[in-house]
Order: C-alpha cells, then structure tokens, then sequence
DNA sequence: GCAACATATATCACCAAGTGATATATCTAA
DNA sequence: TTAGATATATCACTTGGTGATATATGTTGC
C-alpha cells in the first residue's frame, strides 16, 4: 500500500476521488465529471486518469467493484473506500479552513484586464 | 515569461502566492508563514521554496522589492505583482466554487479512527 | 569568547507525478 | 460505413517538488 498519502491532495487525486464522491463510475466517466465538477477549469487526459486511478487502487482509497448490474464487461467500476472518503473529508476541511482565513484577512485581488 | 500557468494551482505556488498576499517577504519568511496558514499541514522545505519562487519570478507572478527600508543586504524581499494577485483570486474563487458544490451534493465523509 | 540554534539563501541529484501522443476496440448515429 | 463518442491502456518525456547538504550571519545564554 506504499506511502499514505497526505493532504494537500494533487488536483488528479482531488478530482478522482470527489468524482467518485458522487457515487461509483467506470475511469471515462471520472474524466468527464472531473471537467464538469471544476466548470471545465480542469482537464484530465487518458493518461493522468489512469495512472492515478492504479495509484489510489494502491492505497486502498478507491476499490474496483464487480458484478454488480453493470453488463458490459469492457467497463472497470470504482468506489471510494473509507480512506478514501475520510481522506477527501480531510482535503475538503483543509481548502475550507484555507478560505475562511483569506476572509479573515479580507483580502481581494486586483482588478485585471485579460 | 514561458508559460502562463492556470488554476488549480499547485500547493507550493499557492502558498507562496498566499503567504504574500499578507504583505511582502523574503523567502524564509514565506515558508514559515506558509506552515503557519496551512495550520502545519502543508511545509515547504528550501529547495521547494526557491526553485518555486524562481519560477514565480519569471511569470512576473512576484518581484523583487529593493531599496526599502530593509537594512539586511543578505535578504531578498519579494511582492506579489497583480498578475499574481488576479491568479490568487482566480484559485480561491475555484476551490470556493468546489465547496459550494460538496455542500450542494450534501456529502459527507465517514468516520474513521486513525 | 564560544557553543548552540535560528535565520537566510542556495544548489545538487533524485523521484513522484502528470502529460501529449498514440494505440486499440466497441458502441452510436447519420 | 464512416465518423465520432465511449472506454481502457501504455510509452516516453517533462515538470515540479524534495531530502540532503552547504554556507554565512544573527541571537541567546553561559
């Protein structure tokens, strides 16, 4: 299961395991909801998604699930495990401590043109 | 300048886009106060911080400041330039969107013992 | 005066992780 | 039947972070 894997999480991990936060998906679906849960801001390849996905099967934060009612047998279904749920509830409080600290501080950024 | 870089951002150049937006610095004092803001989750070594501060450097992220009333000849203060202040907003605006969206999906992690 | 430690910057060699490109196969719609 | 989406997989490469180490100065206590 190599090193346990601390917050902060890298984005592919982030986006991987909050994607699978919404319920089990097959690799390709992670990679779509990945976009659409960042409003397009992040774009997972073929590549990053799955060296990621082997990496979480490794540390236990994501499990393969089969046979269930999924038919087509081209498809790997994953779910997050209860690492790997506590570990993106970690993740989450920490951004969540991150912001209200630059609140805190009522910081603003410049006005710029693109 | 090379490449323009976008969010999400990586951990080092968020706090150290961070850690300046509270006022100017020199390196070493970026890197405590990066500890200090991620409540000592996330800790920046020298070579992290200033091969970060480099890059920043030449995406015109930060500048020197020189000739202000800073005596000590040894220390390199640097400031957060507005293209650095535009990046920093754009990644709190992110992560902000994203916690709007757990809470939305009304999720929350299990509970583990460690 | 000097030992111990914090401050402060710098660099090397290495490694973890992400990525563009490409390949392969199936499924869907025009 | 062909074009494009779905789906998984891997290679070679790059980016970026990291432990270790080096060097020098400032600070504190004895």
């Amino acid at each position: 299961m190599s090193q346990p894997l601390e917050v902060p999480l890298t984005p592919a991990v982030f986006f991987t395991l909050f994607a699978l936060a919404g319920g089990d998906k097959h690799g390709y679906a992670i990679m779509q909801e990945a976009r659409k849960l960042s409003d397009g801001s992040f774009r997972m390849g073929p590549a990053t998604l799955y060296t990621t996905v082997q990496r979480l099967l490794e540390l236990d934060l994501i499990v393969e699930v089969t046979g269930d009612g999924e038919p087509d047998g081209r498809r790997r279904t994953y779910r997050l495990t209860d690492r790997g749920s506590a570990l993106l509830g970690a993740e989450l409080k920490r951004v969540e401590a991150l912001l209200r600290r630059a609140k805190a501080m009522n910081w603003k950024p410049v006005e710029v043109k693109p």
